[in-house]
DNA sequence: GATATATATTTGCGCAATCAAACATTGTGC
DNA sequence: GCACAATGTTTGATTGCGCAAATATATATC
């Protein structure tokens, strides 16, 4: 009757995820922006040429390229993207991230730092470790 | 520059969550049913009389109340689950599991159990339970 | 006991994301 | 070189869910 271990940590994981969406949703709202948009920026910053194919950026973030398409359209609008193309292959298209968008980039950061502390505030800086070694471990098996 | 380490830890909860939600997903289609009418029946299941009231159904699934009703109605319709009415506030509506509702879940356990031992198995048990713990301690602190 | 306030659920509307199909471009086998 | 498969992106239709307003019932105030 007792469920196994792993099923029970889905289902704890779970749990928290909803709660990180609220949490961490609120703390960007006021810059403009949702969990998804922030993880599109946050992988451009990283990228060694801020630019990165759509389908990779879907794969990256967790969306399809579908998805991609649609959340990156109106972040091109406001400026926060920009589309590019790749000379070598004319059907892929390259997003890269423009000044504007380093900027809310950065600020947003702050926001989504001060709420991930605030999330983990029960846990010492052993544990913070031991965590995110056991997350290193999990995604590597993947 | 180096982002602080709850914020890493945010992040790759995220993107573990992704995993999840897909691969239980795919697990739990063939018995009709997604991850979130899951969660709902594991409540049932586990609540001492399989009777919850949707809003509490709500907050122990992360849904809003107005997401339940709207899962929910599905499923009365297809027979998981029975509506009833509370006597003593009529404005209560009660969700009970139903015979049928039990048994898919009963069977809908194993393909979620065997999802979830498939996206632990780079951990160990002395991990697995360090991982249940922390998560523990975690969600205490909400 | 009537009116106001609070609580539980549902409904109207909208947004975010998926899937499958369409479209565009590139690569391959003959 | 040309048909045809493979790859990358977008589009149409649909789903899942939230928010705010509407509705129904219960509780409190006077």
């Amino acid at each position: 009757m007792p469920k196994n271990v792993e099923a029970g940590l889905v289902i704890s994981l779970i749990s928290l995820q909803s709660t990180i969406q609220k949490r961490v949703g609120r703390a960007l709202s006021v810059h403009g922006i949702g969990v998804s948009e922030y993880l599109v920026l946050n992988q451009l910053y990283m990228a060694p040429t801020q630019t990165i194919r759509r389908s990779d950026l879907a794969e990256l973030v967790g969306l399809t390229p579908s998805g991609i398409t649609r959340l990156i359209n109106p972040m091109e609008k406001i400026g926060l993207v920009k589309k590019e193309e790749n000379l070598r292959d004319a059907r892929v298209s390259l997003v890269t991230l423009s000044t504007a968008g380093k900027q809310v980039y950065e600020d947003a950061q702050v926001s989504f730092a001060q709420a991930s502390v605030s999330l983990f505030e029960s846990l010492g800086v052993e544990q913070l470790e031991t965590f995110t070694e056991l997350l290193k471990t999990v995604s590597r098996g993947f």
